[in-house]
DNA sequence: ATGTCC
């Protein structure tokens, strides 16, 4: 559908020389709703407000915007939190292979008031605030873009009592289950009558203020998916080499299902709500900008930690359904389950001493602790026990990484090699366009031989038949 | 990452 025309826009404002702020979204909303004075003397007015917002503080269609830019104005006068001069020094383990900007970011975060202690994983890259792969505890506050867009992103596996021999027999049985019981896609949902219930839904942070409230149905609809980009749903061999006692599995191959996905619009609205007012409520220099924090003493950090929390057990409770409905349709017995969120903040202790510790993309690893960290479609992933280094804050990478971004991988991957890889591995592919290919991603054995110190390996995932979201840029 | 706000 066409925008009108006679609509304001943030191109528009930006042209008045409005700037992005509290203010912004004000003027919009306002222009949005006086739609009928007409775009030229809306456009007028609004720069006129804006260059002497005093004189229409009691303006009755323009009041608000005005006392929101006087207010603005007055903000922007009271000096940043200033950054310490030198950053605490942090590890870096795989250092040859971490892009230099993902470093940078890392320097900046050491140096904020509240940082404790940091480190940087093997598959570390350059995000918003800090870099995806990057692990910051800091002291009494929380982070939005410390715990990263996707709240409680995480890993699941389900090891089932099935041998490798029935499932490459029954391979087409196994690709129209993952195809019924999965759905992927930026912004699908499950279809009113065909939604799943679960525990989560009764989960009272759900009412702890009308604009968390408000995401419950959206929730509700998305629960049980999967979402886009690097999302998946596959089955796969996992092989133990020894018994492992505390799991209860004895040394084989058993046919196993791993899922990758978080808390889809929920915890990205929830994300972007609380990133926005930690910027407005913790004014930092502009290269930390992204790095806002929150006192968990205050009322807008105790509110984005239990947020924060439900969107964990949102990304949990979705994996769980996808695994409970796997398990049903097959009529399987599962072995043995686990799953570790990879986006988080948690309350630990480091070095004796209580700290925030914000996991961007970066796997708990505390003593005896299970993760999994998944390689590429073709390559293996890893069932991982950690060994609570202290250096690393208990942490390891969270998959391989990526080596191309995604906009060099579409240009310079063909199809034919990507399937030409598909096929040499023995991998069936459902979706996925070529940004997600495995020559895109680094080499995970380099990637594990960079984290021996980090967590020790149980047993390795081999993916057979996987399922990621359609590619986007095939439906245009 | 997300049905894309600035």
């Amino acid at each position: 559908m066409n925008t009108p025309t006679n609509v304001i826009n943030s191109e528009d404002l930006m042209a008045l020389g409005y700037t992005p702020g509290r203010a912004f979204g004000v003027a919009l909303r306002t222009a949005g709703k006086h739609q009928r004075l007409g775009k030229e003397t809306l456009l007028a007015q609004l720069a006129d407000v804006l260059a002497a917002p005093e004189a229409y503080a009691a303006h009755a269609v323009y009041g608000k915007l005005a006392n929101a830019l006087i207010e603005a104005a007055a903000m922007a006068d009271i000096a940043p939190i200033p950054l310490r001069e030198a950053g605490t020094g942090y590890a870096v383990y795989g250092e040859s292979h971490i892009e230099p900007g993902a470093r940078a970011q890392m320097d900046v975060a050491m140096q904020l008031p509240v940082a404790v202690a940091g480190a940087l994983m093997p598959d570390a890259h350059q995000g918003y605030g800090l870099p995806i792969g990057g692990v910051l505890a800091v002291d009494n506050a929380v982070i939005p873009y410390g715990v990263g867009v996707d709240i409680g992103c995480r890993m699941a596996l389900s090891i089932y009592d099935i041998p490798e021999t029935f499932f490459v027999e029954h391979h087409a049985r196994f690709k129209r289950e993952l195809i019924a019981q999965t759905r992927f896609g930026a912004g699908h949902g499950f279809k009113p009558h065909e939604r799943a219930d679960h525990q989560v839904l009764t989960d009272e942070a759900f009412g702890m203020n009308p604009f968390v409230a408000n995401l419950k149905d959206k929730a509700w609809a998305q629960l049980g998916t999967s979402g886009g980009g690097n999302h998946f749903v596959e089955f796969g061999i996992i092989e133990f080499p020894a018994a492992d006692e505390p799991l209860g599995i004895p040394a084989g191959k058993y046919l196993a299902l791993l899922s990758h996905s978080g808390s889809r619009g929920l915890g990205a609205t929830i994300a972007g709500h609380y990133t926005k007012l930690a910027k407005e409520l913790c004014h930092l220099p502009s290269e930390a900008r992204n790095l806002a924090y929150l006192g968990l003493d205050t009322h807008a950090g105790q509110e984005y930690w239990q947020a924060m929390t439900l969107a964990g057990s949102y990304a949990s409770a979705s994996h769980d359904i996808i695994h409970r409905k796997m398990a049903a349709a097959l009529g399987a017995e599962v072995l043995a389950r686990v799953e570790n969120h990879h986006n988080f903040a948690w309350k630990e202790t480091w070095n004796g001493q209580e700290v925030v510790v914000h996991r961007k993309g970066a796997t708990p690893a505390g003593k005896g602790v299970l993760g999994i960290i998944p390689g590429s479609m073709t390559a293996p992933g890893f069932l991982v026990r950690g060994k609570g280094e202290a250096a690393s804050i208990s942490s390891a990478s969270h998959g391989a990484g990526r080596q191309m971004s995604r906009t060099q991988a579409i240009k310079t991957i063909s199809r034919d090699a990507m399937k030409a890889t598909l096929k040499q591995h023995g991998v069936t592919l459902i979706g996925a366009g070529l940004d997600e290919a495995p020559m895109a991603y680094k080499d995970i054995h380099t990637v594990m031989a960079a984290q021996t110190a980090l967590v020790e390996v149980v047993a390795t995932f081999t993916p057979r038949l996987v399922r990621m979201a359609d590619d986007g840029s095939r439906e245009d």
